[in-house]
DNA sequence: TTTATAATTAGCCAAACAACTAAATATCTA
DNA sequence: TAGATATTTAGTTGTTTGGCTAATTATAAA
């Protein structure tokens, strides 16, 4: 049951829902991306990866000086978890907007991307949001 | 978005989770019944009841003096809730100490059960725990 | 109507949590 | 090696949360 419990608990929390879902439909992302995409410090975002790596739904591995993040498909219901979340992940207004800045997160390349978020202002991810979450 | 993380939210504590586990096998459960699961007091109990329900995992109605809990299964994805937690609810320790509980519980008329929250130590509720949950 | 009781609400406190900044730990490149 | 950069860890702060007791509301019984 706390396995169980440990992985509501990760899920449950707004960024790193909008981490979990974004990984469901990008095979492998980095810190930076993820950082890049919830608009946090380094640090917040690398708090909530190991706290859905910790939980078993996500696995990481370590590519040069990157870490790359994926979902973790062995855990047992993890088909059901999907299932569960599936009809919200194409609904979910939020989602679609994180789907789009994913879109233009990746298509800079890891080094561009460093580069913009030392600062210059490239690029910026709209959030549309305010709007009822659909 | 936000209805799926309150219902994420909702489960992602220990009695919440009982609570709508022992409603996955028991049709109807009143407060009282639930606070005797617990072993918590029936404030503790009736707040955790009603962020089920406004989670809209659990429904309610009055019969008398009572209110009875139930699982609301019209949420969409449902299923895909039940389907996850399934194969946990069948092996979890606590949750089969529950189970007795439960039966022990429900054995009681309701007023035998009042009775007995109001001091009169009949048939305690054990818990097993403390050996890892399973 | 008075008393008892099921349930909820209000108010309090300690523990958990999510965010930040700053510092530390890799890893790559010049 | 020195410097840059990707990520993590440590430490701080304000908010949320889960538990309690006490007070309130609603129903039933005397």
């Amino acid at each position: 049951m706390d396995d169980t419990i440990s992985k509501l608990k990760a899920l449950a929390d707004k960024n790193r829902f909008r981490i979990f879902c974004a990984l469901a439909s990008h095979e492998e992302l980095c810190a930076c991306q993820i950082t890049e995409l919830l608009q946090v410090t380094g640090a917040t975002a690398s708090r909530h990866l190991s706290i859905l790596v910790t939980a078993g739904l996500l696995k990481s591995r370590k590519d040069g000086r990157w870490v790359l993040f994926s979902l973790d498909r062995s855990g047992s219901g993890f088909d059901g978890i999907l299932q569960w979340l599936d009809p919200e992940v194409r609904t979910s207004l939020t989602l679609q907007n994180d789907l789009d800045a994913l879109r233009r997160i990746t298509d800079l390349s890891r080094e561009d991307l460093c580069r913009k978020q030392r600062g210059e202002a490239c690029c910026p991810i709209r959030n549309k949001e305010g709007q009822h979450d659909g």
